[in-house]
DNA sequence: TCTGGGGTCCTAGGACCC
DNA sequence: TCTGGGGTCCTAGGACCC
């Protein structure tokens, strides 16, 4: 922790609330409060859609980002229900991103709506009292976790939030309060980790906690304390141990150089199932040409092409072609992505199709 | 009331070559 | 005639996250 000049480094998680929700607000003054439902075209009878953002009123009714737009509606009756503008958010984004990085410290973008800093001070919190002051300013509002490395820090902004809550609403509120900011550190780590499901550490989902599970381990202590040997031969030599090390609560201690992207993906499920042929190739060749153009676009090549089908019964799988040369010609992704689908049977409804590019240097 | 869309990374296993 | 390992490339699939 400690290095030249005795300034600690300190990982700060910045994470919006409710931020598409809260970003249909600055437009929409007058729905502040109500239980607003981000989600599809904004019809809440539209099927195979389902919600992006509830804010906090909506999810006192129980509405879930990942729920079903119907569902909500249901659970939720005087639900508002507003179309996805994602440009629009992606605007805030910039927006909130640009002011972070007016701050001390450099910037790692997660998502949207979260961030990391890294920054070298002996008052994390005095910094987050700052940015959350900012963040104020427009009309917004954030939880900040402070943490020796990313791990602790991301999993101090929902304790962060915990904190924060206020009755119904549920918002991290007032930034002079010093509500909305927690810090997780290896001092508190154990008081406040050990005991929860393995499933609560950024990383760990239901699926590996299941297979911990089966393993006899079940909490973070249990994960901390397990043999790295046997979490290896269960979940492969990388994976395995950097679990246990989750456990521990290690993590980065610096925030990572932003990286090129490496590929980009449309998909689309269908609101009626798709079964004949000339539909199927039609919305393939409609993907793969957006997903090209797209990228072309973007001056990038393209060395990998992939197509994923879903059929009604949910069954997904995807099939990919490595292209003899990087190219840059739409015209011949469209014909490879339509090669790559027929090597499906496609004697099924489909649901959903996809095309995904992986970049490659031209 | 069935289950969005867009990303990243890891692992297993077969093919192929030395 | 049979049998080795190691390394790399490629595809398929799984898992996680926002």
């Amino acid at each position: 922790m400690r290095y030249d000049g005795g300034v600690t480094r300190w990982l700060l998680h910045v994470d919006l609330d409710q931020f598409q929700a809260a970003v249909e607000f600055r437009r929409h003054p007058e729905l502040r409060g109500q239980p607003v439902i981000v989600g599809g075209n904004g019809d809440p009878a539209e099927p195979r859609k389902v919600v992006s953002c509830a804010s906090y009123p909506a999810r006192a009714f129980g509405v879930r980002a990942g729920m079903p737009l119907r569902t909500a509606a249901r659970v939720c009756p005087e639900g508002v229900f507003l179309p996805q503008d994602l440009a629009f958010y992606a605007e805030a984004s910039e927006e909130i991103m640009a002011l972070l990085r007016t701050f001390p410290g450099r910037v790692e973008v997660l998502g949207f709506d979260e961030a990391f800093l890294a920054v070298d001070t002996d008052e994390p919190e005095e910094l987050a009292r700052e940015i959350r002051a900012a963040i104020a300013e427009l009309d917004l509002t954030c939880a900040v976790g402070i943490g020796d490395n990313k791990t602790r820090a991301k999993l101090a902004t929902g304790f962060a939030k915990a904190v924060g809550k206020t009755g119904q609403s549920g918002e991290a509120v007032d930034p002079d309060t010093g509500t909305g900011i927690f810090r997780l550190t290896a001092d508190n780590w154990v008081e406040l980790m050990a005991h929860r499901p393995t499933g609560a550490l950024w990383g760990i989902g239901a699926r590996i906690a299941k297979r911990l599970s089966g393993l006899g381990i079940e909490t973070v202590a249990d994960l901390a304390a397990a043999d790295r040997k046997a979490l290896a031969a269960e979940f492969g030599p990388n994976t395995g141990p950097y679990l246990w090390v989750l456990g521990h609560g290690a993590g980065d201690t610096d925030i990572s150089e932003p990286r090129e992207p490496v590929g980009h993906s449309r998909s689309e499920t269908f609101p009626r199932d798709l079964t004949e042929r000339d539909e199927i190739d039609a919305a393939v060749v409609r993907l793969a040409a957006q997903v090209a153009e797209e990228t072309v676009a973007e001056g990038r090549g393209i060395g990998r092409v992939s197509v994923t089908v879903r059929t009604k019964t949910f069954f997904t799988r995807s099939k990919q072609r490595k292209l003899p040369a990087p190219t840059a010609d739409v015209d011949e992704i469209v014909q490879i992505a339509l090669e790559v689908l027929h090597q499906f049977e496609l004697d099924r409804p489909i649901r959903l199709l996809g095309v995904r590019v992986e970049y490659a240097m031209l």
